[in-house]
DNA sequence: TATGAATGAGGTTTCATTCAT
DNA sequence: TATGAATGAAACCTCATTCAT
């Protein structure tokens, strides 16, 4: 017994350390990213921010697009899982969505940062924060779809619905980590009013 | 007098050629652009494809950056006019915001390239870029805000229903010149569902 | 008439320019590398003893294995036209094994500093160089293997006599390039004697 | 007593262990930079191919340099004594040459990997590679100057011919590690005809 | 002694901008 | 005015070596 717990524990200790500094590394870049913009940001920014040499960066990344990939591929998978499990816990299309709705939300607000730099100006136009969005627009689009075939939805092209509203999600969220604290309750509300119901009182 | 007379027609031949050449290389940086997409457009991509010297660009633009800047002031300045142009023909503020969306849709559609740069991905990240969408979101606010007092439009807070709905136009347009030929009026009616009338049949 | 020949001068202009520091880089580049080796060679290096910037390094060669290529390749080409050309001029194999040496000693006594570096020890263990002797080898080959069907030479496997040839050639010029000021009617009569006589006063 | 006995062997057996892994560095260099050349061969490959630490092959060698010079120095050694060996067990100069051609081959052909980095073309750029081919020139050189006093030889000058044999012998012996298996007799043949007796069958 | 993560100097390459013609 | 060769600061990335465990 003695043995494995003095073995595994050695074993560990390097990954332990390795995992802790790539971890340092992903957070030394979501912060300085947030703050310079993707592009702006240098290598040696971020290895002074996390307190490293630029050659351990490498180390732990590829190339610097490695790292952002990381960046995107992590969030993407901790975002989505959470709306996932939000929508787990409902039923309902309508309900579905405002479950979503509620979860981008909290998910943003918990992780400005990150958010920012994935989802804001500064990421958009790199290829796989496309592909990221494409994959939310996806789920979006099908909800839209079974909302429709239940005659619950209006019927517009689901597939350009999606665009818009992962269009109004991303930069009202992405404009609120940038500026103003807007209560989390309020940024649900605006999103859901215009994603279920739009701006008129009455039907236009 | 006939010097005067002659030399007139001289300096706006001058003038002329300067202008046209000035606009080879915003047409030039626009197709390039569109294509590379703004940051990995070189100055010199530029200028072969307008066919002429790197040194010329500089005769006509101070940086790199004062081209994009020109770029972006043009492409916001015609299109703000011809949304301007649009509102002033109707009355109220629903059919204003029909108008300013169809407006927008025919610009958009007729001007894919620039559109593409100015408000696709590949720009957003760029100051003068969000500063334009500063400006529109700014006339949405006031539209928002008027309906509101007038009872017509749901309570919302009127700057974040902007930038959502600024959000939502700028991905949809971007996203449909960048992939499928989509039907203006298609395009239109998606946007005027979702900002107007949402997603729901019966308000939800 | 006037136009031409005005015009293409304009046009050559820039051409001769051009050309003419891309021989200077190449010059620049022989000198270099000759006195610190070609692997601790700089592109800072040269471009400094050209008297040019480093980007102007890159504006001539794609990269520092480039510049290395070509000046291979130049090398290759100016000797084999030599040596071809000495071999044109007598017939017999053993004169034309006579006069390749004569051409080979003149061209390495000529051109000291870019044989050293290309066919010196400092180069050898480059592709490019390996490729070029195999070049030079199988001419070798067809000359040897042609004295032996004639009955004048010894019967030894030709590939391999050949690469004997040119290991003691390049040896043997390189190390005179790097050492004394040996007379070429040395270097030639050494060369000679080991090839066609050998060491023996009589066969051993 | 009893310490001293129990302590030597202790000593030694850290003494054998050290050995051992120095050896296996050692080897693990010779196949790596066989394989990937010296010069693009990294420590950390070195380690990797040993099975250690990078850490402790410092533990080893000052610095990668000394590993080289230590692979030279090792093997030069070995050769000599094969060739030393070999020549005392015969009389007169061209059966030394002989003697030295056939234990040439033979160590390059029981050492195909440590003779190709040592002697091929990956490693005559090095300084310790060109002064252990003096070493050898040498030893030639008055082999060759005996042989002419003594009537035997041709009148060439020894330091030239010296250096000839050299670059032919090497030359010949790497690119056959690199290419063909060659049958020793046939390599030894090669160069002893060309040393001794050159390729005309009658003095040209 | 053995380890492998960490280091950072040093090299290569790019490209916006200048300048001589 | 037009040109395109020249510039060099700035960024990326590598790898021999060190060091804490």
């Amino acid at each position: 017994m003695s043995i494995p717990s003095s073995t595994e524990p050695t074993a560990n200790r390097f990954e332990r350390r390795k995992e802790r500094t790539r971890n340092g590394i992903l957070r030394a870049a979501e912060l300085v990213m947030a703050h310079k913009g993707v592009h702006a940001t240098k290598v040696s920014d971020i290895a002074h921010r996390a307190d490293i040499g630029v050659g351990t960066f490498y180390l732990h990344f590829e190339t610097k697009e490695a790292l952002f990939d990381a960046m995107v591929a992590d969030t993407v998978r901790r975002l989505k899982d959470e709306i996932d499990e939000a929508r787990r816990s409902v039923s309902g299309v309508i309900e579905q969505i405002r479950a979503s709705t509620a979860a981008l939300c909290r998910f943003a607000s918990a992780n400005r940062e990150v958010f920012r730099v994935v989802f804001g100006h500064s990421g958009t136009y790199l290829r796989v924060v496309r592909e990221a969005q494409e994959l939310f627009a996806a789920d979006i689009e099908v909800v839209l779809a079974e909302g429709m075939s239940q005659g619950l939805f209006t019927n517009v092209t689901p597939r350009l619905a999606a665009q818009a509203i992962i269009g109004m999600s991303t930069q009202l969220l992405a404009w609120c980590t940038e500026h103003a604290d807007v209560p989390l309750a309020e940024l649900e509300h605006t999103l859901n009013t215009l994603t279920l119901d739009g701006m008129c009182r009455a039907p236009a």
